[in-house]
DNA sequence: TATTATTGGTAATACGATTTACCAAATCTA
DNA sequence: TAGATTTGGTAAATCGTATTACCAATAATA
């Protein structure tokens, strides 16, 4: 409603001087004419008009985050953290998600697309955030993509993924098991891979490629996958998940295949949950510092220095959350 | 990068021309020089300056959601509806959370007070989120309230809340229970006022306000607070819980406290949870609509009359989710 | 043929904050 | 006292888009 130009009429100043008080440039403005000027800045109650602001400086002051499926827990802790980052940095955050919407031609494209936005996280790569990717590039936006490796100017940071997986691994081979089976998340992503490697490093010798089965990050996805992989191998006497949300599917499959957990099957899974704890059977689970991520991400864009292409690797080692799903295998004959 | 200002140049026209074209304002543009401009257009992929955009037309195509916790898998339910319908209208979303942030001088504050935002979507009212009305009034942002009665001119949405509980508390009573304990939200909100209210109708003379706790919506809070209850009421046979998240929380209490769930005591919750079934205990629920509650704060705001304090009430029945937590009491003596 | 509509387009302005260049008055130096 | 410097402030330009007012030409009408 007010304007620089008004509040500058009412304080009888020029525009200029009132934007010097607000920007606290102290330089050259006599004191009793800063305090007439913000007397009349407070009980007009002035706000900067943002859109202006942008417009000038070519900085909006927001940053995009988008994630592929913001109900997801495991996803939702990124962006805790992003906000929380994003709190210090006194940026705002727009939100993206993969899984609800996304033409190319959405409001969010076009604010990155139209320099609206001030840097642009990505979790993962699909058709439309690839479209994103394009528009951020085209305008020279930084971007930060989340555990996912691609073949373009972008900042990337990884987690401790091929460790975690090993971790987890390693945990059911420490309690005995041998015919270990992976539930894996969908192949061709970053920290598919980079768990796999850990997964079968671990494995050595012992790894078969056969009880590996992929399935997307959500339960019932879990549930169907590891349906199948428990038909094709009954064998199995321990189950390592990427994911935990998968895990949860998991377990629900084996309750329904009559297999008792973790009697007839251990389970690990990485990624912790809040609920975890509270299941059926309590999940053990390997915890990576997510929210950390998503902290360090908003901090990349912010960062002053002028690299357009870092990595940054996220050092904190995963953690093993002992709760109940994963036993020493039942010696049977 | 690009400009309107150089597409023109380069098409050889002037910059209302390209205008023109790209809000396909049909009028006075020849054919050709409109299949030229077009061209251009597209080899120069260009894409319009958002800030100048919004600072000309005092419009942004945002809309900020303010939640008290996005982490809470309840309230993300808001969030997911909220999606959904901000892609249909094409607008982005401003992410707020009460719980990580808000000092009132933060980034998103200032963007509401600045016109940087259509509208204001407020799931409750705490120092920060009040603050964050002040600067949509003095600015004229719509705002809609997510079952929350003030006294301003605002929008307000509201859910059946009272029949929930009252459906919940049948539920109790029609298993045969009579010492029905109440695990309530925080008191003083507009929710939770309703809810206690279809709690007391439906108790009628077994009422005993006695029996009532709050808790804040987290597992820990309702563990604490259903300890406290249970301890002071070691005779409850029934439990009704204003929310689920809290509701984990009595359960964790309950099984602490050695209390068999659903044989000792029969817990209810107010909305449902993804993992709801596969608790140690599955949850019996009453689940509302919240994300259908999202899809309509967003229209609201939306909405082309200029109604500016719209009550809109959500009439889609709450549904009774049976699960395993709550059964007929065991008769002693 | 003279006049009026219509077509196709341009020039200028506004949106609101910031910043650069500039200018008067006052103070200090020689 | 003349010149240099500091102090306190103003005017104007800029960011990029959208729109209003306007103006040539051409086509239609009387």
């Amino acid at each position: 409603m007010a304007t620089l130009a008004e509040i500058a009429k009412r304080a009888g100043v020029s525009p200029a001087v009132v934007s010097r008080v607000l920007n606290k440039d102290t330089l050259r403005i006599a004191k009793e004419t800063r305090e007439r000027v913000e007397a009349v800045l407070r009980d007009t109650n002035y706000a900067p008009n943002v859109a202006a602001q942008s417009l000038r400086s070519a900085k909006s002051g927001t940053i995009a985050v988008v994630l592929h499926d913001i109900a997801n827990p495991v996803y939702g802790e990124i962006l805790r953290g992003a906000q929380e980052e994003a709190e210090r940095e006194n940026k705002a955050i727009l939100l993206g998600d993969a899984a609800v919407g996304g033409t190319s031609g959405s409001r969010l494209a076009q604010m990155i697309g139209g320099g609206g936005v001030d840097g642009l996280i990505l979790q993962a790569s699909g058709t439309w955030t690839d479209a994103l990717i394009v528009q951020a590039a085209l305008q020279e936006v930084p971007v930060v993509l989340l555990q996912t490796r691609l073949d373009i100017e972008a900042h990337l940071i990884l987690l401790p993924d091929a460790e975690a997986a090993a971790m987890a691994t390693a945990h059911l081979k420490g309690l005995g098991h041998r015919r270990i089976g992976c539930l894996a998340t969908e192949p061709g992503l970053t920290f598919t891979e980079d768990r796999m490697q850990g997964w079968r490093q671990e494995m050595g010798g012992d790894a078969d490629e056969v009880c590996v089965i992929y399935s997307g990050p959500t339960a019932p996805e879990g549930e169907v996958a590891t349906h199948d992989l428990l038909t094709h191998h009954p064998d199995l006497t321990g189950l390592v998940c990427f994911n935990a949300v998968a895990a949860v599917g998991a377990l629900r499959a084996a309750r329904a295949m009559g297999r008792n957990v973790p009697g007839d099957l251990s389970v690990i899974a990485i990624h912790d949950l809040k609920f975890a704890g509270d299941l059926r059977v309590p999940l053990t689970v390997v915890r990576m510092p997510l929210a950390e991520m998503g902290r360090v991400s908003i901090g990349m864009i912010c960062a002053p220095n002028g690299a357009r292409a870092t990595i940054h690797r996220i050092t904190t080692p995963p953690e093993l959350v002992i709760r109940e799903s994963a036993t020493p295998p039942v010696r049977s004959g």
